[in-house]
DNA sequence: GGTTTATGTTAGCACCGCTAGAAAAAATAG
DNA sequence: CTATTTTTTCTAGCGGTGCTAACATAAACC
């Protein structure tokens, strides 16, 4: 078996192109520029061939890309935490947070805002959410019940929206790092 | 002059009217539920009535409604400041921010994420986004340039959206708050 | 009362996500 | 190689969106 058809590898490629252009599109222009019918034009075919690929059909697609995200995500902190600890470590999980976050708005936006994921987080994105989390909390030695850690996931976020969104110094960023670093190092609860 | 007409009464009551029902429904269903026909439909009136009063269409609408939310979450902080300082100032002022977002979250996020506000920061919003800041900045003892006020403020945005979207247990709220005072209340930079 | 001005409605545009049913292409059987 | 079945793709269209021009109505003014 696993005889991997040429007709089946076809649809694999597609649906990646599928993706690659919704997320492309989507980090340029933002999601409402993302159509059905202006992604079916990009990879040369109509509509309905997209309800082929995710019968969920752009919602599908956004959640598909969002969990990709996750995975990204998670790795790019793991890597930046590393077996580093303390304000180097805080640090260095912020850069990498934010950047991601920067880069990638709309996959951001999906992976956290869109309201795609009600019913999702207690699906596959559970383990990956959990293991980006972890990341986290070792950077910061939360050794408690997780609180310390969620605070300064909410920092990160907020940070990164609120970037975005052009409220906050794009000058000041390194400062805010190093600010970061300061409020959820010394404490230790 | 300044006779107010009849006339003119009915067109503000009217305006009114709008703002209200768009910003209930945006509350209870999100911003996509608010259609131009659904409005219309609830003010008694057709669609390009609500062109009358809004020009610039539902977008417009939808910044009046940010504008009303700054000024708003604005005077709840600097009221849960007030003269206090310290870990108890900066308790209350999270309890005030997250609160308002909680019971208003389509108006919070006309304010902060929907793409409405990019030639707006500079105008009206300057003083009233400024005035807030500042509250926090008082809470948070910020007597810097502004950076530990923006971590502050970042933090308590990136709890109040991941709340929002289910990704924080609700009943730690607490817990994140009395964290919160503890990582930015110590340091003295 | 007649005229001007403001107000409201009807009808329609271009776009959106999505889908049923016809047409084309490919795989399978004889 | 032909005939049949299966899969893939397209055409056409539904109901919805924000928004607007052109017409009808109501109010204010002289």
């Amino acid at each position: 078996m696993t005889v991997p058809t040429a007709r089946q590898r076809r649809s694999d490629e597609r649906r990646r192109r599928i993706l690659d252009a919704a997320q492309e599109r989507a980090d340029a222009e933002g999601w409402t520029a993302v159509t059905t019918r202006h992604l079916a034009d990009a990879i040369g075919y109509t509509q309905p061939v997209l309800y082929r690929h995710f019968p969920g059909g752009k919602t599908e697609i956004m959640r598909v890309i969002a969990f990709e995200g996750f995975v990204e995500l998670t790795r790019l902190c793991r890597s930046a935490v590393g077996r580093t600890r303390g304000p180097r470590a805080i640090e260095a999980v912020a850069v990498a947070y934010l950047d991601f976050a920067a880069a990638h708005p709309a996959v951001y936006e999906a992976m956290f805002q869109q309201p795609i994921e009600t019913r999702f987080t207690s699906e596959d994105t559970e383990p990956e959410l959990r293991a980006g989390f972890e990341a986290l909390a070792d950077a910061v030695r939360d050794d408690g019940d997780g609180t310390k850690t969620e605070v300064f996931w909410g920092a990160l976020h907020g940070i990164s929206q609120l970037e975005r969104a052009g409220r906050m110094r794009p000058e000041g960023r390194s400062r805010r790092i190093t600010e970061l670093a300061a409020c959820f190092d010394q404490d230790t609860p």
